[in-house]
DNA sequence: AACTATTTATAAGA
DNA sequence: TTCTTATAAATAGTT
């Protein structure tokens, strides 16, 4: 629209270009303020020329603040309320902070720090409390120690009732494998000082722990030979 | 520039406002983008709707941020002082946030609960805490004791050392007041008896421990008189 | 959504 | 910058 058409891309001539920018600026600040009237729409627009010069138009003069707020609670790129929030916030903090204090000095309590403060009776009741709590650690303690120790036993049961099968087996087709059957013997004298040696509180311990399952169970025992051939294959 | 001139207001017909909306829309998104081409311009345009629908353009596409905050830098719209004391309540409530669920987890811990989670050594140590824990409210709550129990003995001696300096100078001065010296007698024995009973572990009576200072104070009781008028008064 | 008569915007020149 | 003017572009009213 003009006296020749032109190709939308950067004007290079500078002089060009800042005619350009004056007037077609002007041009879409009135288009944008029709289009706000006309339609009953709310337009913010903003311009910085490449020199960082600033112009706006806004449908409620110098209202852009608004049209800028509603912008981002619409595309979501402010929290919707972070304006009103502000009280919230405070309040969060203010109840974090009271909060963070009393766990501290809770905290101070049970681990005995601060005590010049507390009143006889109440270091009565603190004095229980941690009693009470020292025991149910206790008990947990004790219980997991306890479950360690059954699962100890249970190998040692399954072990045992392994080696006797194999014993077994052996004695029934020894006469066939000699060598082997030296070399058994071996093995399962190692394993009998293990569990000789089984200690009741002691850690579990990991050669016993690490055997796999279907070496140990019942049922595969029956089942299964023993694997004689391993050591020499 | 239509088939006829329209005035720049307000358009009643909804129809018709519906779709010079939706031409002129188009039209101003079009001459925003060639301005910001054509003259190296950074643009920013937003439109609502009078239905609350909303279009935009931007120079560069997805950062309407960027023009926004420029736009707020520029006009000073967002001071940056209130940003950062925003920016530093966000940072003081995340760590509030944080330091309150690690307080309260450390204080289920020395309440015993929620050990399910917690390893053997860890519970080990725990344990060992609580106990340090309650040898320390122990040994305190023992000092405390131990203070009132001076205490007391400290008053009984004084005391015991006013009743007898009464004694003495009713002996001197008794002659002229047989009657008050009886009173007297009763009182001192009253005395007396409370001491008799003294409890070593209870709790300070509140009839020895409301005695003000000056009335048992050793130097008090050697300059003052006993005040044999006071009931009589 | 397309058409088109008209208005409006603006490129180039002064 | 601003004014002028030829011409491109936008769009109001119509289909």
């Amino acid at each position: 629209m003009g006296r020749g058409k032109i190709e939308i891309k950067r004007i290079e001539n500078k002089a060009t270009r800042q005619v350009t920018f004056s007037k077609r600026r002007a041009g879409l600040l009135k288009k944008a303020h029709e289009l706000s009237v006309l339609c009953d729409a709310q337009v913010g627009l903003i311009i910085f020329s490449s020199t960082g010069k600033l112009w706006q138009y806004c449908t409620q003069p110098l209202r852009m603040e608004n049209i800028i707020e509603r912008y981002q609670k619409v595309t979501g790129t402010r929290i919707p309320d972070e304006q009103e929030s502000r009280e919230q916030l405070r309040n969060e903090l203010n109840f974090l902070r009271k909060e963070t204090r009393r766990l501290q000095l809770t905290v101070r309590r049970y681990t005995g720090e601060d005590m010049a403060s507390i009143p006889l009776e109440e270091l009565h009741d603190l004095e229980q409390e941690l009693q009470c709590s020292v025991n149910k650690v206790r008990d947990h303690k004790d219980e997991l120690l306890q479950q360690q120790l059954e699962n100890l036993r249970r190998k040692e049961r399954q072990l045992d009732e392994e080696n006797r099968h194999m014993n077994r087996w052996i004695q029934e087709h020894g006469a066939a494998f000699g060598y082997q059957q030296a070399a058994m013997q071996v093995k399962a004298e190692d394993q009998q000082q293990v569990l000789d040696q089984f200690p009741f509180c002691g850690e579990p311990s990991s050669r016993l722990a690490t055997i796999p399952p279907h070496q140990i169970h019942p049922y595969h025992l029956q089942l299964a030979r023993p694997n004689l051939q391993g050591p020499s294959v």
